[in-house]
DNA sequence: CCGCGGGCCTGAGAGC
DNA sequence: TGCTCTCAGGCCCGCG
């Protein structure tokens, strides 16, 4: 469940259960994921205490006791559960109280909050690995990250200048995550929707010859902060019944204007056109042909 | 720098 | 019922 908006739902349903808690046990079930678990995964984390739960685009970082950092990744079909183990955390009687295990729990926390934290992922492309919180910044996976779509430093302007020069499209341009961090095929259709600015259209055309922002630049910025603040106050997109940490389900999927609605009509006010599927780099793009004309 | 094709994995859904 | 096919919210590599 990978976007912006769904890590940071899963973000908020894990904070309470891992911050300030320490590793009682770790059971690696299955280490081949993306890239294989560190060695001695399980034995480095134990006795380790989480001092806080942070996001970086689609990535977990929990900062630890220690000086490591936990980077975390869902890949297309990650999840987390947040079960009660016995309550107590004490090691010797997990055994009873833990949830029935599901296939693909590749990984479980045992916390001294006295919960279970399983990581279920079953195409395996999630991965976890633990970097020295100094070398975080640095690291492969992490260095050539752009901007924070909903900090606020990331305005037109900056947007703009990424986009200025770039030979490709807006769709291309948005998914990727040295452009701006977090958003996927989803929520750069939507965005692009919300924006009216069509998928095709060159990415360089959101700024001036100067590099300068112009109009389809604000309105795009406005469009991916709005869409990503409802997204993570609804809870996140829940596809293929994928489920939050506790179990519930998010409800954004509900509110898709485009996303896997070809052939329906378009929601736009005034607007009658019909939401169309295309391809781009490999990937389904929806967007309605009417009104993105921008 | 860019697009493209392929790959990594498993599961769900459609169509026959 | 089962088979085959396509597709899936991510990301990486090599090629031209």
């Amino acid at each position: 469940m990978p976007e912006l908006p769904e890590v940071e739902t899963v973000r908020r349903g894990l904070q309470p259960a891992m911050e300030g808690a320490r590793f009682v046990k770790v059971e690696a079930n299955r280490k081949d994921l993306r890239r294989p678990l560190p060695q001695d995964f399980a034995h480095r984390l134990k006795g380790r205490r989480v001092l806080a739960l942070r996001r970086r685009a689609k990535y977990l970082l929990a900062e630890l006791s220690g000086g490591d950092v936990l980077v975390m990744h869902l890949g297309m079909s990650g999840s987390f559960r947040v079960c009660s183990d016995d309550g107590a955390g004490t090691p010797g009687r997990f055994h009873h109280a833990r949830s029935r295990a599901r296939a693909h729990d590749h990984v479980v926390f045992h916390m001294s909050s006295g919960v279970g934290i399983t990581f279920n992922d079953p195409r395996r492309f999630g991965l976890m690995l633990l970097v020295p919180a100094e070398k975080l910044a640095e690291h492969p996976l992490m260095k050539a990250i752009g901007p924070e779509p909903l900090d606020r430093s990331f305005d037109a302007g900056m947007l703009a200048r990424i986009c200025a020069g770039k030979a490709t499209s807006l769709k291309a341009a948005l998914s990727d995550q040295k452009v701006v961090a977090g958003l996927g095929n989803i929520y750069v259709c939507e965005a692009l929707h919300r924006a009216c600015l069509s998928p095709k259209r060159d990415a360089a055309t959101i700024a001036t010859r100067s590099g300068a922002p112009n109009a389809r630049a604000v309105a795009l910025v406005a469009a991916i902060k709005t869409v990503l603040r409802d997204a993570i106050a609804a809870g996140g997109s829940s596809l293929r019944n994928h489920q939050l940490t506790d179990g519930e389900l998010g409800e954004f999927q509900h509110r898709f204007r485009v996303y896997d609605r070809a052939g329906e009509p378009c929601v736009t006010t005034g607007c009658t056109g019909v939401i169309k599927r295309i391809v781009q780099n490999g990937r389904s793009t929806f967007f309605c042909p009417k009104c993105q004309n921008q």
